[in-house]
DNA sequence: TAAAAGTCTTAAACTAGTTCATTTTTTTTC
DNA sequence: GAAAAAAAATGAACTAGTTTAAGACTTTTA
C-alpha cells in the first residue's frame, strides 16, 4: 500500500525497532493527528498541559525553557524524523515548563495521551518500540551532557557544527548561543575567532 | 513465599510498574546474579565491555568518567534501590568510558546481557517495565540537567543538599565537587559560606 | 519600499569559578 | 596508636564567560 510521505516517514521510523503488519500500520496511523505550525508560532507554552507527543515530518522547532532571569535555554532543535514534546508533562498531566516554537513552517504527527495508552493495549509491541526509543534517547542524552561538561564553549560550538552541519544553517546565532549555554555576545566572539583560525 | 531481603527489594521495585505472578518472580530471580563489591574497589573501569546492568541492594557507589585532563566527573551516586551501569556499553557491546567504584562495601543484583534479552522473550511484560523505567529516568535526567544549567554552583549545592539529605552524609566533599561540577577548593569555599549564613 | 524590529559585532569593566601553593584536619593502614 | 595518606581549608593570582552599551547589518511587516 502506498502511504503519504509523512506517514511513510513515521512508519519507517517505527520499523527500525519493531515489525508491523499492514493492519497494525493502519491501526497505528489512525491514532495519529496531523498538525501544522507556522513559523514563529507556538506548539506548546509553559503552563499548558501537554496532551500530545510529536513526531516532526517537516520543518524545525526549538524546545526551550526560561530560567528565573527570563533567559532562554534551548534543549533541542527538532527537525524531520525527530520525536519531541514534554514527556514529563505528558505523563504526569502537570503543566509544562517548556516552550516549543517553530523556527520554520512545520508539519508534525501527534499522538494524544489517550491514544498512547490505547496503542499499548491494541499493539503491545509498541511497549518494545518505546522501550528502545527511550533507552536510546537516554544513552544519547547522557552522552551529550557528559561530553559537554568538560568542554569549553568554543569546543562545544565546534562539536555542534561537526555533529549537526544540516541544522546549523537553519538556526540563528542567538538560538545557537541559547543551546550552547552562553550569551549571544560571547557566541559572536567564538564564531569570529573560529572562522579566523 | 518468603524472599531474602535483596530479592524482596528488587521485586518491590519492579512491582511498582508491572504485576508478576509467583512463577514469573521465580523466573526473574533465576536470571539475576549476586555481586559484592568492597569499598574502594571497582565494579567497572573504562575500557571494560560491560556485560551487566545493576540494581543496588546495599551500599553506595560513584559512577564517573575522567575527562581529557584526567579530572573526574561524577554522574550519579548509586545507593539502595537504584539501578546503575553503563547502558550505552551494555547495549552496543562497546568498551565503556565509565568507572563505577564502591564508596562503601556494597551488594548488587546484576542482569547479564544474555539474560536481559531472555527476560523479554520469557516475560514480555518486562518490555513495559523497562519502557516505564527508562521513560522516568529520561524525565528526571532532563529535569536535572535543565535545572542545573541556570543555577550557580552554590545553588546547585543547596539543591543537592535538600534533595538528597541521606546521600550527602555518605560521600566526601571532593566527590560532591566532582558531581556538582566544580573544583574541591571552590566546593570548600561554598560550604563554609553556606554554613556561615 | 520605508520604517520598525530583530540580529550581529565590538569593546570595556566585571564576576564566578580555576589554579597553584601551603597548612591543618581527618581517615586509613600496619 | 603512630605514621602515612588522603581530604579539607585558605588565600592570591588568574581566566572563561557575563554585562552593559552602542552602532551596523538584516529581516519582517505594513
Amino acid at each position: 500500500m502506498k502511504l503519504e510521505n509523512s506517514h511513510q516517514l513515521i512508519i519507517d521510523n517505527v520499523s527500525r525497532f519493531i515489525d508491523l503488519t499492514e493492519l497494525e500500520k493502519q491501526k497505528y496511523m489512525s491514532l495519529l493527528t496531523d498538525i501544522k505550525v507556522k513559523k514563529k508560532t507556538f506548539l506548546m507554552q509553559a503552563g499548558d498541559i501537554t496532551t500530545y507527543e510529536y513526531f516532526i515530518t517537516k520543518g524545525c522547532l526549538k524546545v526551550y525553557t526560561l530560567d528565573e532571569g527570563g533567559a532562554p535555554h534551548i534543549s533541542m532543535f527538532a527537525v524531520e524524523d525527530y520525536w519531541t514534546g514534554d514527556m514529563a508533562s505528558f505523563m504526569t498531566i502537570e503543566p509544562t515548563r517548556y516552550f516549543i516554537k517553530a523556527t520554520e513552517d512545520s508539519e508534525l504527527l501527534g499522538i494524544s495521551r489517550a491514544n498512547y495508552d490505547l496503542l499499548f493495549q491494541e499493539i503491545p509491541k509498541f511497549e518494545r518500540f518505546y522501550r528502545i526509543l527511550y533507552q536510546r534517547s537516554l544513552i544519547s542524552y547522557i552522552r551529550r551532557s557528559n561530553h559537554s561538561i568538560s568542554l569549553t564553549a568554543e569546543e562545544r560550538y565546534i562539536a555542534f557544527k561537526r555533529k549537526y552541519p544540516n541544522i546549523i544553517n537553519r538556526i540563528t546565532q542567538k538560538d545557537l548561543a541559547a543551546y550552547i549555554g552562553i550569551t549571544p555576545e560571547f557566541m559572536s566572539k567564538i564564531i569570529s575567532k573560529v572562522n579566523r583560525m
